[in-house]
DNA sequence: TTTATTTTTCAACGCTTGTTGAAATAGAGC
DNA sequence: GCTCTATTTCAACAAGCGTTGAAAAATAAA
């Protein structure tokens, strides 16, 4: 089974499915839209992919391992680099959120429509059921335990309710709505995932410190 | 011009329309799903508002008015009850939640599909800008003006950062994917309006003033 | 009841959709 | 060169789309 033959077209209907899916959602995107814009008849994505629900599965399956693994990286890094009461709020947040911005900062703008793609499904009550559990249970596991360390005594369900408030944030960052753009007349910028987690940490951080309990205190 | 007539299948098709595209976004409802799910012929949506598009704003101007003006006079009437320094931000992030949980007390269930349409179009890059700054402008304004008043010295960056927090923490809890049900095993509930703002206000007020600044603090 | 107006349905239009089978093209191994 | 397989295009399909004009039904006014 020689595997040598690669098919660059087959790369090009994902990275403009990805593209229009992000922007205009599942429903809102054509085939021959996808077609026309990656330069291709619209029979290539069936050829390829199946049916158009496949294509759109496609399209998170290729990245997906690549961000897991990167976020969990980040987790298992500051938690070796911690003391035996383990990581604070602020490193697991950080471990949570920094790696999103590498990934864009790898210059491909494939990373961005990905990751506004996964803010589409994980804001909507018809696709986040049926994909996000499959896409990120694990990892959101693995940090929920270690912020269940860094807060002890805390209530369950305060920490599950906190996490909730963090996933909201960062959902919002990662639609690239522009939205802030307009409202701060230019001061903040919806594609500066930067800043937006600059602020995004400590301001997650010291919510989960007010909510679950003062005994998960800043600690030096 | 006799305003008396009145017609009670044009209500059915707003409702209707506004589950679906509460649901399944814009494009993924079609007229003919809208009219079988009234009880109603396609050709009423057309024949009441026009175009596809039309029915899609007259969804959100039925009820804009109604809910800005609550949301209005509960920041007013916190500032008429607080003293010279103004309400505290906990006051005013409370005022900007808890009028949605009203809309829901009102036992409509409409009120509840039509906050998640508005965080469908506030999460999406295509719907937001061209739909959020015509219906919340001038009341997110007036909020940020409160807490500008209530966080002496801090940066308007960050005020507006804050801010972003607590639109994304807001639109996934309208959304109502009931991800954190299943996250949380039960504990938590996507449909408990009031828990999630109970947790949400601590949250966001411990966030703000850690972002910026300690002159706001929290009073007695 | 008759008349006038609004509401609702009926029937159909031109167009786009996702999908498919067969034909054409291209590249690898011989 | 030829052969085989993977890739890509072509052409067309049945189904569903938003929209519309005219007919029918319901309601209000007279």
């Amino acid at each position: 089974m020689t595997k040598t033959r690669q098919a660059p077209k087959r790369e090009r209907i994902l990275d403009v499915a990805e593209e229009l899916f992000a922007l205009r959602g599942y429903d809102g995107v054509t085939l021959r839209q996808i077609a026309n814009n990656a330069g291709v008849d619209v029979a290539l994505a069936s050829y390829h992919f199946g049916k158009k629900l496949d294509l759109f599965n496609a399209v998170f399956e290729r990245r997906a391992a690549h961000l897991n693994s990167a976020r969990l990286d980040a987790l298992e890094a500051c938690q070796a680099s911690a003391d035996a009461a383990g990581p604070t709020v602020e490193q697991i947040i950080e471990a949570f959120l920094r790696p999103l911005e590498l990934a864009q900062e790898t210059g491909d703008p494939g990373w961005q429509n990905y990751l506004a793609l996964i803010a589409y499904i994980n804001n909507s009550p018809y696709w986040g059921p049926r994909m996000m559990s499959k896409l990120f249970d694990g990892l959101v596991s693995a940090f929920i335990a270690a912020l269940r360390k860094a807060l002890p005594g805390a209530r369950d369900e305060d920490i599950y309710w906190c996490y909730h408030n963090l996933s909201g944030a960062l959902t919002l960052t990662l639609a690239q709505t522009g939205r802030i753009d307009k409202l701060s007349g230019g001061k903040c910028l919806s594609a500066d995932f930067e800043a937006a987690y600059d602020h995004m940490i400590p301001f997650v951080a010291a919510g989960f410190r007010e909510v679950c309990g003062r005994s998960g205190k800043k600690r030096a």
